[in-house]
DNA sequence: CTCGTAATAT
DNA sequence: CATATTACGA
């Protein structure tokens, strides 16, 4: 449904020449000049656009700027005798420009183009956040359903299995299934939401070792990217000897998806509170499939340093705490086939923190742990603005 | 091993 | 600076 973008006012040639083309059949020079400047605009801007991921797409890029300069030079002509027919073959910019990393050599990369469209690029407050509201799971990869598959053979990363073999991350690429979300049974209404899948960080990429100029290429959250691993590069290559002291490769982050955090609240507060739950409890309540351990103790470890931070968030109005876990209109759903307990009462807050770690402070200040803001992203995001404490 | 936290990387 | 990953001690 993306289709509908406003193509109608502005004409997409099909190439550069055909655009210059056209251009030079006009007779109003100066015609002819905006519309090169309005051109030369619009590549500018995608341009832009694309800075983002020009690692990434460092071609498209290259692309980009080599026409956007030539056709500047076009419009330097144009301006200067603006009679001479502009016409000239240009470069490229022929019919398939697909060059996704390493060749995907014709086997699939007939959604290569998908993936941009679904994905909502340029952050600016697209939409990633606004879902959080009252969103079903959009995208996430329950682990319900245990499909993982196995590891595809070009898995870099045979002796690191944290999580012992369960976690490893299938590589396929999701954002043309997008989200395995049909294993919630429960009918939670696996909205075919566009893009919003859980990332799957697919850690190994092909990178070269040798010149240690590690790929990193596809690290946007949801964007799949390329990430072609048909199967066709020859990148068996592991270098397996230098296994000794370099781990050159970091984990791909993860991206903590709104949707993941809600979960992640979720189950923080089913299990009592961010003292006394346990990363390993957390994820195993979450059923996000692919998430590790390590994953969900970072985020804890966040989430906790976050919380402690900002203890206060409404007080201006006796607004006291809201429960934080009501904010969805209507679960209209048993429950979750947890523990024994279906439907007891949720939220159990958290009254007993005898922790005596490592601090034994018993005195500090109350508990402030519950006061996610009830949705996703919500320490940052939403009020930050209270200080009572007074210093700046 | 898991958990918590510090160090470190992006 | 925020967030995620890794390292390390308990």
């Amino acid at each position: 449904m993306e289709l509908s973008l406003d193509t109608s006012l502005v004409f997409i040639p099909k190439t550069i020449s055909d655009f210059l083309a056209q251009l030079s059949t006009m007779e109003d020079s100066s015609q002819r000049s905006s519309e090169l400047d309005a051109y030369v605009k619009r590549l500018e801007d995608e341009m832009r656009k694309i800075e983002v991921f020009k690692r990434e797409l460092p071609l498209c890029m290259l692309l980009l700027k080599d026409a956007i300069e030539r056709l500047k030079e076009r419009v330097m002509q144009c301006k200067k005798m603006e009679d001479r027919p502009v016409i000239e073959e240009f470069i490229p910019l022929k019919g398939n420009l697909d060059e996704n990393g390493g060749g995907v050599l014709g086997k699939e990369n007939s959604d290569k183009k998908n993936w941009m469209s679904s994905a909502q690029l340029w952050s600016t407050s697209l939409n990633i956040f606004e879902y959080s509201k009252h969103d079903p799971e959009s995208g996430l990869r329950m682990r319900n359903e245990e499909d993982d598959r196995s590891v595809p053979e070009n898995s870099i990363e045979p002796s690191n299995n944290r999580a012992m073999g369960r976690t490893f991350v299938p590589f396929k690429e999701q954002y043309e299934s997008g989200f395995t979300g049909t294993c919630l049974k429960d009918d939670k209404e696996v909205s075919q939401v566009p893009s919003l899948s859980l990332m799957t960080p697919l850690m190994s990429e092909a990178l070269d070792a040798s010149t240690n100029t590690n790929i990193k290429s596809n690290n946007n959250c949801r964007g799949g990217s390329g990430s072609g691993l048909a199967g066709q590069l020859k990148l068996q290559n592991k270098p397996q000897q230098q296994s000794q002291q370099q781990q050159p490769f970091r984990k791909q982050r993860r991206c903590w998806s709104p949707e993941l955090h809600r979960r992640f609240i979720e189950s923080l507060q089913q299990l009592g509170g961010t003292q006394v739950a346990t990363p390993k409890q957390i994820r195993e309540l979450m059923q996000v499939d692919g998430l590790t351990n390590d994953e969900v103790k970072s985020h804890l470890q966040k989430y906790r340093l976050h919380v402690r931070k900002l203890p206060a968030s409404s007080a201006a109005k006796g607004n006291g705490i809201w429960m934080p876990l009501d904010h969805s209109a209507d679960h209209s759903k048993a429950n979750n086939s947890q523990s024994g307990s279906p439907q007891g009462p949720l939220l159990p807050g958290e009254f007993a923190k005898g922790r005596s770690t490592t601090g034994g402070e018993s005195d500090n200040s109350r508990e402030a742990e519950e006061d996610e803001k009830s949705d996703g992203q919500s320490w940052k995001g939403g009020l930050l603005h209270n200080n009572q404490g007074g210093d700046v």
